[in-house]
RNA sequence: GCACCCUUAGCUCAAUGGUAGAGCGUACGGUUCACAUCCGUAAGGUCGCAGGUCCAAUUCCUGCAGGGUGCACCA
């Protein structure tokens, strides 16, 4: 053995003799019971970041500590097609030479990302490997292989045919720059600088009236271009300011004019009351856009008013916002609708004003919220199923307090839109017919029943023409997909095995977009929760505590730790520093440590080695308890040892994997190396303590190696591998009792 | 706005109802015989602030401040 650990040495190597074994596959175990991981299915786009190093290392120690306890454990690997994030980077690789997807059309574009994905798809895979993941590749899975995509179709058709699916037109929240519908969850918030607006709007007058009526009514807005969609002004039924004008009506000083400029009539809107506004927010009046706000649009469906769609999917104004505005991006027609209010002097005051603006979790764009024809998931009886299987602890998540999080989703729970108007994905299984059949003189009757649209896994055809049907040109929303991947494409055997899985580990920010939904849709499809518990990590932060970014060049890239202090040390790193579900505050230092421990590690072992009696490594290390006459050294050491193991077990079992690490590391250096090595010299010099100090060492290492290799798999299967016994010849399969 | 979490050595973090520990860093010293990626010694903390409970509080309770997270709002 050299005289230093060098990982570039090793760990390919060692990775290779593993894949070798076989033992990645719990079949070649034969053990009696499983234990099974799902690795969360890393986006095709996906390069190795903080994130996956710190579960994959999680879940790697789970799945070798159980192997090695005897049991058929497996971790399920894979990637997710990644619809949104896929689609936007292979549209940007196309950028780059001038063509858009639409130039390509669809076709060739889902093609162009096919070949992206057998070409790019698979390198996060790898880097998995490079920081030891142990995963069943022979069951690598993805979202969009052919028996996957067939589930999903299916999963969709038994919810319609339950009823749980339905079409219909809302108003939902669109991506202007990926043209698509997104759900509640994949918007996020982000603060942004901007004004409140005053407006005046006019009140129509009526003669005779017994009431002291005002000229107008102010209403405060963030956004006074969607004025041209307007259908009401609501104050809140108590609001004593405003009792005498509830049913009047206001004129719409700028109105969506059509048409000649003689007809020009401005709309008149009436001033409503509901119980949804705020008396302290503003004036208290607020005006309605039911078409462009969810909190208006169920205003709207309320008071029954119109909906008036002024602005369109690419964030410009619709025909409908007038001839004046039509076509005008939406913040420019801001500025014209300002200005021209401002002549006409109906702007009381401007207020600068922090609000959240809601951005697209792909692409960063402002969302546009917009009326659409969309495909939606009733989530109410699915939330209910969700929620009482955790409350029942049947699914545990832990640490207890992100329980919080899954119930609040739940309590507040929507329709889930699953429509995505994207190129890559699951085509929705929903097939039209149209122009309908045309009826043959004399059988109108019967053609009745032609169906314009048909849900089916396969084109459908028609009784009574030759004419074909097309497939809805939507895909379903990634998350639908990600949702069945505790059993999805898994053969029936792996099912009985595997399903459910013994825990899920995964990071906080998707509880919702995942967790749960893998929750429910294990529930509902078989009829059992797809995992014991839930595991959800700590978040890898930057020293200053921001959250990791490759855009603001603040993310530590795995790869480059593993290149310059090895596998085993960047784990040892991260794991170190996972103490107590706090997030961690990025501190390389802590892979420094790992690096020096993997060192100790190998020169311990170097000098136990060197002093190894003859004879099977096997038997000389099990003789250990009947060693007689043993030093006050001896007996230390040995119970540090059995204490170590305790405490590093229950550690494992409670997730607490830096403690057990910090155990380990203070055990092999302090206690071990420090102490009894030292010791052992004096012992290794007299001939009647020889052999026994020889046994105890190589039994001590031996047992330390098994405890280290979970953590740190390279370096301690590397030294294994020079002194293995013939009965046992990969650490991997050794027994950790 | 509501809830939860965090605040301990220069940095990143432990532990603990009764003399506060580690890793990294710093200073000094040592080491032919497993390891200079080593060993030893030292410096360095009124444990965020203010109250309270207790014989005793860094540890328990309350309030405050700073940082973070989730939810609601975001007209």
């Amino acid at each position: 053995m050299d005289k230093a650990y060098d990982p570039k040495q090793t760990e390919e190597k060692i990775y290779r003799l593993w894949s070798k074994s076989g033992y990645f596959n719990p079949d070649k175990l034969k053990a009696r019971n499983s234990y099974a991981i799902l690795l969360p299915p890393p986006n095709i786009t996906g390069s190795l970041h903080m994130g996956h190093a710190l579960n994959a290392t999680i879940i790697d120690i789970l799945i070798r500590c159980k192997r090695m306890q005897g049991l058929g454990a497996i971790c399920l690997p894979g990637t997710d097609h990644a619809g949104i994030a896929a689609q936007n980077a292979v549209e940007k690789e196309l950028k780059k030479n001038g063509v858009s997807r639409f130039d390509l059309g669809r076709e060739k574009f889902v093609q162009a990302i096919w070949e992206w994905k057998e070409k790019y798809g698979h390198i996060i895979l790898g880097q998995l490997q490079k920081i030891g993941l142990s995963a069943d590749w022979s069951r690598t899975r993805f979202t969009m292989d052919q028996k996957y995509s067939e589930e999903v179709k299916k999963t969709f058709i038994h919810y319609y045919e339950k009823g749980l699916i339905y079409r219909g037109e809302r108003v939902i929240s669109w991506c202007p720059r990926c043209q698509t519908s997104l759900s509640d969850l994949e918007i996020e918030y982000q603060e942004e600088k901007s004004y409140l607006w005053y407006l005046k709007y006019p009140l129509v007058k009526i003669p005779n009236s017994k009431f002291q009526i005002p000229n107008s009514i102010t209403v405060a807005t963030t956004r006074p271009e969607t004025m041209l969609g307007d259908a009401a002004v609501a104050v809140n039924p108590q609001d004593k300011r405003y009792q005498n004008l509830i049913g009047q009506k206001v004129i719409l000083p700028i109105s969506p004019y059509g048409g000649s400029p003689e007809g020009r009539k401005n709309r008149e809107i009436p001033i409503i009351a509901d119980r949804a506004i705020d008396s302290g927010f503003g004036t208290g009046a607020v005006k309605i856009t039911p078409a462009h706000d969810f909190l208006d649009a169920e205003i709207a469906e309320r008071h029954h008013l119109p909906f008036y769609q002024v602005i369109n999917g690419k964030a410009q104004m619709t025909k409908e916002a007038g001839l004046d505005f039509e076509g005008l991006s939406v913040s420019a027609a801001r500025e014209k609708i300002v200005e021209e209010l401002s002549k006409q002097n109906l702007i009381e005051k401007t207020e600068d004003y922090r609000h959240n603006v809601a951005r697209c979790y792909r692409c960063q764009a402002k969302i546009e919220p917009l009326p659409s024809q969309q495909w939606f998931l009733r989530m109410p009886a699915l939330a209910k199923m969700a929620e009482k299987d955790v409350r029942s602890q049947k699914t545990e998540i832990f640490p207890k307090k992100f329980e919080k999080t899954y119930f609040d989703w739940l309590k507040n729970i929507k329709d889930w839109c699953i429509s995505r108007q994207i190129w890559w994905g699951h085509q929705l299984p929903v097939w039209f017919h149209e122009p309908k059949c045309v009826p043959p003189q004399g059988r109108e009757k019967d053609i009745v029943k032609c169906v314009e649209m048909k849900v089916s896994l396969t084109e459908p055809k028609c009784e009574y023409c030759d004419a074909k049907f097309k497939q809805s040109e939507e895909v379903l929303d990634t998350w639908f997909s990600s949702a069945l991947w505790p059993f999805a494409e898994l053969s029936k055997k792996d099912l009985k095995k595997f399903y459910p899985s013994a825990v899920l580990v995964t990071d906080r920010g998707i509880i919702n977009l995942w967790v749960t939904r893998m929750i429910f849709s294990g529930l509902e499809f078989l009829n059992q929760e797809p995992f014991a518990k839930a595991f959800i990590h700590p978040t890898v932060l930057t020293k200053e505590g921001k959250r990791m970014s490759k855009s603001l060049g603040t993310g530590v890239d795995p790869l480059n730790l593993i290149e310059a202090f090895g596998a085993d040390a960047t784990r040892f790193g991260i794991i170190w520093q996972m103490m107590s579900n706090q997030d961690i505050r990025w501190d390389e230092t802590a892979v420094l440590a790992g690096k020096k421990f993997c060192n100790k590690i190998w020169n311990a072992s170097r000098f136990v080695l060197a002093n190894k009696p003859a004879g099977d490594s096997a038997d000389l290390a099990r003789g250990l308890t009947r060693i007689k006459k043993l030093t006050p050294a001896d007996k230390k050491i040995i119970k540090q040892l059995e204490a170590t193991k305790k405490s590093v077990g229950e550690d494992i079992e409670k997730f607490r994997f830096g403690h057990a690490l910090r155990t380990i590391y203070d055990f092999f250096w302090h206690q071990f190396c420090d102490v009894y090595i030292e010791k052992s010299k004096k012992q290794l010099s007299t001939s009647e303590s020889k052999l026994k100090t020889q046994k105890i060492l190589l039994s001590i290492l031996t047992e330390s190696l098994k405890m280290l290799h979970p953590f740190m798999p390279f370096v301690t299967e590397e030294i294994y591998q020079n002194f293995s016994s013939k009965k046992q010849k990969l650490l991997i399969t050794a027994k950790w009792n």
